[in-house]
DNA sequence: TGTACATCAGTGAACGCGCGTTCACTGATGTAC
DNA sequence: TGTACATCAGTGAACGCGCGTTCACTGATGTAC
């Protein structure tokens, strides 16, 4: 929160009215389309400016340049893994555990196929070293794997999960598989195994890793 | 094999003699440099010449656009994945099993450390749409797929992993997993999961899949 | 062993496009009284 | 309710750099005899 909508200043120091908000969003929303469309070796300035009928010298008043768009974007999807965050909070035992798993698994996913062109060029920013970048991952998938760790930590002091199993690298480890699987699923489906498959199974992994219980 | 130095001709057809096959390497050395040092955005074919001290129309004669240099170094990664594949093959019961995940998680940590740069850069192109770069992350990333698929299929049939686990799925989920953690295990580090554990508890969740049985 | 010729290899220099960026200006909106 | 003024919002037009790309040419290598 904060980050985006509320402390939108224009970059000369303006406030922003009404009317100013929603040109920021059209060009918001014009960037993510033309980074799916086009992918990020193409994106430019002129064509987002165009694409909202305006002209550059408008786009020059909200972003520095076009990076900074794609952050505001990256930081307003950190914004939306907040409710699936909390999908992990609860029991985890049996019949519940593996519904929460999955219910996990499809909501990332969906994530992922509505905003996989800002999440795609986030991750590419973030594994380059670009810090700005690395903290609106962060904020994304931290709070992911810590409450997923907090969950294997506990099963684990039961002794119910490995102790050779480091709780957070299991669950930085769950959280890598999501991210890739949400990336490209779609590419995988194309050899055999069908959507649900391609949440169902992830989703399985992630309850037997979380509890240590093997499924039925 | 057969995709990069074997076939190697210039653009204009003239077969490559063995100065010019230096001169392909170093360039193709340097682009693997620049990719790493300053990303994807800021490739030039200009500033790869100029790093092994030669013009931009010689790279002309030996790549249309940087674009193809670095598929041609995708290709490269993908042959290096054939001695991972190979960890796969024999048994996964118990001690020999584990032993196997925490070579096959080593090798493909190890391989993304050495080639990050471009294996990023060809997973977002491939997952871009981009058809060449597809071919070049299937050919790496199929194999070590269908292996790992055999042997969950197998210890599926033995009723020692659950019927509700498609063995593809899980299998391209567990490459998920490794594709990823190898691109970020780095940055997770930093909050705390030790190298060794970034490589012992993906590795003991690979195991867990493929064979159904909990670790001790 | 030497010479001539074919082909491989490399590049200086230039062109031109297109993109990023800015400035000086016009028009729209809102509010004070 | 109307008018004036302040500030918000938008842009046409231009500049200039830098990058991709090419051409005509020189130099290096290798091989046939």
């Amino acid at each position: 929160m904060g980050t985006d909508q509320d402390d939108a200043v224009a970059l000369d120091g303006r406030t922003l009215g009404r009317r100013g908000l929603e040109t920021r969003r059209r060009l918001l929303d014009a960037t993510e389309e033309l980074l799916r469309e086009n992918g990020l070796r193409d994106l430019r300035v002129v064509d987002i400016a165009r694409r909202v009928g305006s002209s550059p010298a408008t786009f020059y008043q909200y972003f520095k340049d076009a990076d900074e768009a794609v952050l505001v974007l990256a930081w307003e999807v950190a914004e939306a893994v907040g409710p699936v965050v909390e999908i992990i909070d609860g029991s985890w035992e049996a019949d519940e555990g593996l519904d929460r798993a999955r219910r996990l698994t499809t909501a990332y996913v969906e994530l992922w196929d509505a905003h996989h062109a800002v999440m795609r060029v986030r991750n590419l920013a973030a594994d380059e070293g670009d810090r700005r970048f690395r903290e609106a991952r962060l904020a994304s998938v931290q709070q992911l794997t810590e409450h997923l760790c907090d969950k294997i930590a506990a099963f684990r002091e039961a002794g119910r999960v490995s102790s050779r199993i480091d709780p957070y690298a299991a669950a930085a480890s769950l959280v890598a598989m999501l991210e890739r699987v949400g990336a490209y699923h779609w590419d995988v489906e194309r050899f055999g195994p069908s959507p649900e498959a391609m949440i169902d199974t992830p989703a399985l992994i992630v309850y037997q890793t979380v509890t240590g219980s093997q499924a039925a």
